[in-house]
DNA sequence: CGGCAACTTGACGTTGATCAAGCCATGTGG
DNA sequence: CCACATGGCTTGATCAACGTCAAGTTGCCG
């Protein structure tokens, strides 16, 4: 839980651009929309304060009022809620470059918790911060838009595959859209790679008991699409996509403006 | 399919606050949103074209690129996605005042589509006219993004839902949603209140079977909490919530600022 | 009055949950 | 460097929730 203040660089990420430690978040926008030099610099300029945490840490609480927005910089966080017999439901994941909380500067409380997937590196960004400079800049309030419209095109597509699709092409979809989600923001093309979570998690993730996510993996397996075991590395990605039906129009990846 | 263009006021809907057939959407704004008398006349005066369309009328498909943000005035529609065997998921359900596909603005294909579940009212609003609006109006441009959000937050709450309820709760759930977000349109309070959705919609809407459904909604008439049959009616709202352990937080209904 | 769409009900099948036991890597303290 | 504690993975046996199939029934609209 290390603290560092101010716009000293942090080496354990590259400041493309020199934008610093939030240009991977800035960089992420820049995927769905258009910023000018100036609204990139005044992105970098905004004041943070970096925390290293562990995983499991709580960063939000359903029922809080959030006065920070949290960048993610590096590692996982995962969005759920839980219902009454203390059943877990992740909704949402998030991969570098995301901010964690925006919504909490147009709502009076969070609706859901969020914490660490894996040990995160986040930049505690003052919600009002954030705000004034959306009024600002009108084309940075329609990037924090887009990311948000976007985030919910994931949500409506995580409804389809839980409430629709079997465990098998449930959990190949999922590690589908971790494999482009990933592979977006990591520079070269990725190749065999590795998935940083539980299979526990994986469970809370689909509306699935751990039983069955490991009966799933050893399938998955067999079919020679992933390895399974302590760590989990995608093989065939497009054995995945076959199994799941997938297809990545939700994530919008081709929404960069002409 | 009749069509009316322009400022005439239809006699289907009160004309609240003599904003026009438009009211009833900025009324909708105006439950989580500060706007002046200024921005309320200016969302007032949008262009637009009033239309009849039937039971099942497709609004929006995946795939489209979308120009007008179709304004629901009267009725109920849904977004749904389809799986690779043609299972449907409904991912959204919209009730009058709310906009339907705001986000076509700023995404470049839609990526689910849209119907009417009931025989509806909608006001054609050209996609430019909102965006110019939410540029030259900050407060405008925040409704519309609470709007977005408040979507959002019901997303996750149906992924919850449908991840991790059985289905007894998970229809009851549903069904206190329904009542709530119909409640907060209607003048005044609810009392035996209709619900105009067929079995298979339920369903649809659930990521379960119509026979199950049709037993849940036995189970639940069963218990006194609501009338079923050719018409679906909502008895006992306090057992629905039990059931299900409904907690209406997720819905904001407290958002307006002081 | 006839046709259709939605609802209803029963018998049976399957997917995924539950329960339970054991295994295997990692890391920690002696 | 070993012992053992721990958290996650693995596997089998059994069970329940929900799906599937099929045959009515009901109410509505032309």
């Amino acid at each position: 839980m290390a603290e560092q203040t101010g716009p000293a660089p942090m080496d354990r990420h590259e400041t493309a651009m020199g934008l610093g430690p939030l240009s991977i978040f800035i960089r992420k926008l820049l995927n769905r929309s258009r910023l000018s030099t100036l609204d990139q610099q005044a992105l970098a300029n905004l004041p943070y304060k970096i925390q290293n945490l562990d995983v499991g840490t709580q960063i939000l609480r359903e029922g809080d009022r959030a006065l920070v927005c949290p960048i993610l910089l590096d590692g996982f966080t995962y969005r759920y809620k839980v219902a009454a017999d203390g059943g877990r439901q992740i909704v949402a994941l998030k991969v570098p470059g995301d901010a964690l909380d925006f919504q909490s500067a147009y709502l009076h409380t969070a609706d859901h918790d969020i914490r660490a997937l894996t040990p995160v590196v986040i930049a505690m960004v003052p919600l009002r911060a954030i705000e004034s400079l959306a009024e600002d800049r009108p084309a940075i309030a329609r990037a924090l838009l887009v990311d948000t419209i976007l985030e919910g095109s994931i949500g409506r597509e995580w409804l389809l595959n839980i409430g629709r699709r079997n465990a098998e092409a449930r959990l190949a979809h999922l590690l589908c859209e971790l494999y482009y989600r990933i592979d977006e923001i990591a520079g070269a093309p990725l190749d065999t790679y590795e998935v940083p979570i539980t299979q526990e998690q994986l469970a809370d993730l689909l509306g699935l008991t751990p039983v069955h996510i490991n009966r799933m993996l050893k399938r998955l397996e067999g079919k020679g699409a992933i390895r399974s075991g302590r760590r989990l590395h995608i093989l065939d990605l497009a054995e995945l996509e076959r199994i799941s039906d997938f297809s990545d129009i939700y994530l919008h990846r081709n929404n960069v403006p002409a």
